[in-house]
DNA sequence: CACTATTGGGTAATCGATAACCCAAGGAGG
DNA sequence: CCTCCTTGGGTTATCGATTACCCAATAGTG
């Protein structure tokens, strides 16, 4: 347990050198030194197990080679690993690594930040869980780089959010597409998320000529939240009950979709020949698992996260602004 | 974005006092000073808005306050993120912070443990995913404080793994408690929770005197993997049809239940009326979302998380030895 | 009143890595 | 043969926080 640190002047001793030329040797790659020394010098460090002391050079440089990650609780969600990974890849390629903190209720957002701040990282991203609006101070809005998944309510951070909208337009085109006609959307209700998605629905089915054959949403909105029960199975039943029988259903997520398809079990309705059935999110370890595999929206978490690095790493900093990412469609079969 | 460092140098210098004055005054609470002064120096940190320069501390301690996390891809799984928030809740009493450095495939456990190394860490966890043995080298082992969710395979290490042969005892006896005398095991096979699973659940029910109804693997053991064509329902239509039908059907995992959960649907069986079903993982989102809510052991990821990092931190260090961490039950309808 | 504790705080060294600057030896050019 | 420049590498200061040690002033004691 106990770990022996070698530092660059027992190298520097047992080589018979300066501390400086070993420095140079291991790590100053244009360092002006004969390739003899420079070869017994890494020698030694590789016999000794030498490991570049981080902390050292960060007192020097002013900085460490990470980027911290504040978060409402990211590493928490299924999705969030996916941010944290385009982060994690944006970031080794730069030689960085990503240092995520996740801020519990009751924990100020600027007290979290300034946890991070101890450890002087390069630049500091906050990431939400799901798509929404953060208030920031000051003093914060001016020491993150960058938004992930959520947007700065004044604007004044660079915010990197999936195009809800264009989203919702583009499952309503693929659903156009497989001849589908008599659409209808359950909808999460209260959110930023499906706000927005309930636009580009009926934007794009109105381009269609068609109207909607219901929108509704899948709880109360006064109870919204993940254990809200849930009014999915009444909704499907009186849209099955209806003289305009839908032959597709739009969900506003995967969770949804899951009780929309036992829901269309129970009435005996077989997913996609009698009625198909489309959702936003791609929690993979569920869609896949369906019975027909479910086709859904991916959101874009990854493309935010590779994103994210490159803005926070960038050498020319961007004036604030909001950028929307594309979803992608992961078709399985159940359209 | 640019943070201008503000040291202590900066507010001994408006202070009129020394560096180190200013240091017993923010850090060292049994520094001898007047309370006056520490009053002033404390107004003055807080109006520059100072923070610790952990980096800095950390050359002259030898140490960074960060608690490395090594993994099989940790963050990637919705589990893992319970290990980290057990890490977490226990680092933070200690004033340490959780660094996680998931390893991709292709690279070496030795070169990611390098990586965290670098920042000096006061101690290394090695976690995996799934629960499995894994082989580290001289080296390694004398770096890794402890495993989580998995063992070192010569024993050198102190192991935190679920008590999964307990676990299965527990939910058979609850079944038996339920009434169900006709249980069946849909396992998944080859992995070792599976394996000791099943030793659990064959003692189980030899103990009451009963004998299992069957005990299949959900996929074919040659083609195991998370998208290996599932046998479940071949397996559930062929339990019904046989004399023996199961008044029980125990799975592997939450995934499983649900490929169950669907066979029974469309063999028109209510659960738990005519079958009870239960299994194990307690994958929340799921679990709780299937129709009804499915009764599941949850393993003890959080208290691996916990008991992890307090071995980690303990002053006087353990020998190594093997933990199991028992299960506990989640009773939803499914039973 | 002289002497010793105690309090309040400064000086300087230290951790490991880096960077600005300096110096010596040897080869090229005049 | 002498000066200039290049090569190889050493010296020393520096980053920010901490700490062992020292000094001055005051308070308490016989």
């Amino acid at each position: 347990m106990k770990i022996v640190a070698v530092s660059l002047s027992d190298i520097a001793e047992r080589a018979g050198v300066s501390v400086k030329t070993v420095s140079g040797a291991l790590h100053g790659g244009s360092a002006r030194m004969s390739d003899d020394t420079r070869q017994k010098i890494k020698a030694i460090a590789e016999e000794f197990g030498y490991v570049t002391n981080l902390a050292a050079r960060g007192v020097r440089q002013g900085w460490l080679p990470l980027v911290g990650v504040v978060s409402d609780g990211l590493i928490t969600s299924p999705f969030a690993t996916e941010i944290v990974r385009g982060l994690d890849g944006a970031a080794r390629s730069a030689g960085m690594a990503v240092f995520a903190v996740n801020h519990r209720s009751g924990q100020s957002i600027g007290s979290v930040l300034d946890e991070v701040q101890q450890f002087r990282p390069r630049a500091v991203a906050y990431a939400a869980m799901y798509h929404k609006h953060v208030a920031l101070s000051d003093r914060l809005a001016g020491a993150v780089g960058v938004m992930i998944n959520c947007r700065e309510a004044a604007g004044r951070v660079t915010a990197l959010v999936p195009d809800e909208e264009g989203g919702a337009r583009e499952i309503v085109h693929y659903l156009l597409i497989a001849g589908r006609r008599r659409i209808a959307f359950i909808n999460l209700p209260g959110i930023l998320a499906g706000t927005l998605r309930e636009v580009g629905f009926r934007a794009a089915l109105e381009e269609g000529g068609i109207d909607p054959v219901g929108v509704f949403p899948a709880v109360r909105r006064s109870v919204y939240s993940d254990r809200a029960p849930s009014l999915v199975a009444s909704h499907v039943e009186a849209l099955l009950k209806s003289g305009q029988r839908p032959d597709a259903i739009l969900c506003g997520n995967d969770r949804v979709a899951m009780e929309v398809y036992a829901a269309l079990a129970r009435a005996g309705l077989r997913i996609p020949d009698d009625i198909a059935v489309a959702s936003f999110d791609n929690q993979v370890e569920l869609a896949s698992r369906l019975d027909p595999p479910l086709t859904t929206m991916a959101l874009p978490h990854r493309a935010m996260g590779r994103l994210a690095m490159e803005i926070l790493l960038a050498e020319q900093p961007e004036p604030p602004h909001l950028r929307k990412l594309p979803f992608h469609l992961v078709e399985r079969a159940s359209v």
